[in-house]
RNA sequence: UCCGGCAUAGCUCAGUCGGUAGAGCGGGUGACUGUUAAUCACCAUGUCCCUGGUUCGAGUCCAGGUGCCGGAGCCA
């Protein structure tokens, strides 16, 4: 008979392996190790759907042909106790999942589950979820997600890394704000005040003037108290910055970055996209070249489609969602906003100084804007004007100047901000879905 | 910070006119040899968010508070 198991598996030459490469052992036997997903028994038949972090299978026990022991532990199994089970892998048209099943030899229960498991496999609310959202990410549709973010960061890494740009991390503690100062966290820092970092765009800028083209690609965090589908307060960006760039060639890259990332993820995530009903025509159509019309232009359009909205207004997010929604299903580069409702370093159009060498790009189904970028002020004299303009406290920004001092070239970057572009891609309500484990205004556990 | 909504079993919710606290799921027990979120029978489960008020009587009505959700502002 098979050996006990715990301390004899590894002397027992059974091959171990997992349920994304069961269709390599048809008729074999092996042993895969996971969590019991969910169990259906009668009186003489028991199945118990595992799960083992790579996929799902069913594995069949009959009482007639596995041993006393193996049977009763396998009836008295709980859901998410952590099992090894070896048995003979099966191609079966009734089986669930993968289209084969194991039929059961041995079982050893790691861990049996005690007690009700928290999440069961009806209905919960959102709040419920999140309060357990260290067992919720084993749901295959939490899962799903997480895979798709890992791949959407993944292929962001390659596409910058294939075109030489120079990976910098940015400081998380830092001492000046970026943007507005209102939404810092404030931390101690030995006897003085520190913030955390709202963005690493200012480090980048530094980095370019030493690199060339670099990029970053950390967490970010926002004192703001925001309750929306599209707000964390710490979340995760990426931001190029490149040297010697226009707007035109800016958003050029966005584009092409952003093709990239879908189709890769349309590629290579075809099974998480089917497990959540994703529909895949909506991403097929993203591609080159996405629409740009100025803020000028996305004004009258508003207006003509109902918005209150008044020419040097920012958009709000009804209007944000119009915008993303006129162009089959493409995102919107919405560009040359007015310079006052945009950030200090943003450099103004020399055609016409009112507004600002920044874009936004907004994706449609009311994600809102994913990205952020445009032309950095390189002049000396304008940035210290704007920062004064801005109230800001002009010591913290001496080493942020002093670019502007030694060796100033036209530059500029963008961010991308993560739980977003992977909302939209995984088609969740909420971005508090596309983050393992989101922060918002009133959670911070688990 | 402002506006709106919600709060009842572990979860999702119902609860009429103010009159003994309910269902489904989950849990437990039992039956069943091909189940697909299995089915069937039985069992247990409550600070009705908190405080105060009205009333013979409050889950229900009133006031205040707390928590959460959605939105605005701000932003990726």
């Amino acid at each position: 008979m098979y050996p006990a198991p715990s301390n004899t598996l590894k002397e027992s030459f059974m091959t171990v392996t997992s349920i994304d490469r069961i269709d390599q052992y048809d008729g074999q036997t092996v042993t895969l190790r996971g969590w019991l997903y969910n169990k259906r028994e009668s009186g003489k038949l028991a199945f118990l759907i595992l799960r083992d972090g790579t996929g799902f299978i069913q594995c069949v026990a009959f009482k007639k042909e596995v041993d006393e022991a193996v049977w009763e532990a396998c009836k008295g199994l709980t859901q998410e106790s952590s099992v090894i089970i070896t048995g003979t892998v099966r191609k079966d048209d009734r089986a669930p999942y993968c289209g084969y099943e194991m039929g059961i030899q041995n079982i050893e229960v790691v861990h049996k589950v005690e007690g009700e498991y928290p999440i069961s496999h009806k209905e919960h609310g959102p709040d419920f979820l999140l309060s357990q959202r260290h067992l919720w990410l084993r749901t295959p549709s939490q899962m799903a997600v997480m895979r798709i973010r890992s791949e959407i960061i993944a292929a962001l890494r390659d596409f910058f890394n294939d075109r030489g740009f120079t990976m910098v991390d940015a400081p998380i503690v830092t001492a000046n704000a970026c943007e507005g100062t209102t939404n810092l966290f404030e931390i101690d820092y030995f006897d003085d005040k520190a913030y955390l970092s709202q963005s690493g765009q200012l480090y980048m800028e530094a980095a370019a003037f030493a690199l060339g083209n670099v990029y970053c690609l950390g967490p970010a965090f926002r004192a703001e108290r925001s309750k929306t589908r599209k707000h964390l307060t710490e979340f995760w960006m990426l931001e190029p910055e490149m040297t010697y760039i226009d707007l035109d060639q800016n958003m050029a890259i966005q584009e092409e970055m952003l093709c990239y990332v879908v189709k890769r993820v349309l590629e290579r995530r075809q099974q998480e996209l089917k497990t959540l009903e994703r529909d895949q025509s909506q991403l097929e159509v993203i591609q080159g070249p996405f629409p740009r019309i100025s803020y000028h232009e996305a004004v009258e359009l508003l207006q003509a489609k109902g918005s209150e909205i008044q020419m040097g207004d920012d958009f709000g997010a009804p209007d944000e969602a119009i915008l993303g929604d006129q162009f089959g299903g493409k995102p919107v580069f919405i560009h040359r906003f007015p310079s006052a409702i945009k950030a200090f370093y943003m450099k103004p159009d020399p055609e016409n100084p009112e507004v600002a060498l920044g874009s936004d790009l907004i994706a449609p189904d009311g994600y809102g804007e994913i990205i952020g970028g445009g032309q950095r002020i390189d002049d000396y004299d304008l940035l210290l004007q704007r920062i004064q303009e801005h109230d800001l406290p002009q010591e913290a920004f001496d080493w942020y100047l002093d670019l502007r001092r030694y060796g100033s070239v036209p530059h500029g970057g963008f961010g991308l901000g993560i739980e977003r572009v992977v909302a939209w891609i995984c088609g969740t309500q909420h971005v508090r879905e596309s983050s393992p484990f989101p922060r918002t205004i009133y959670r911070i556990t688990p």
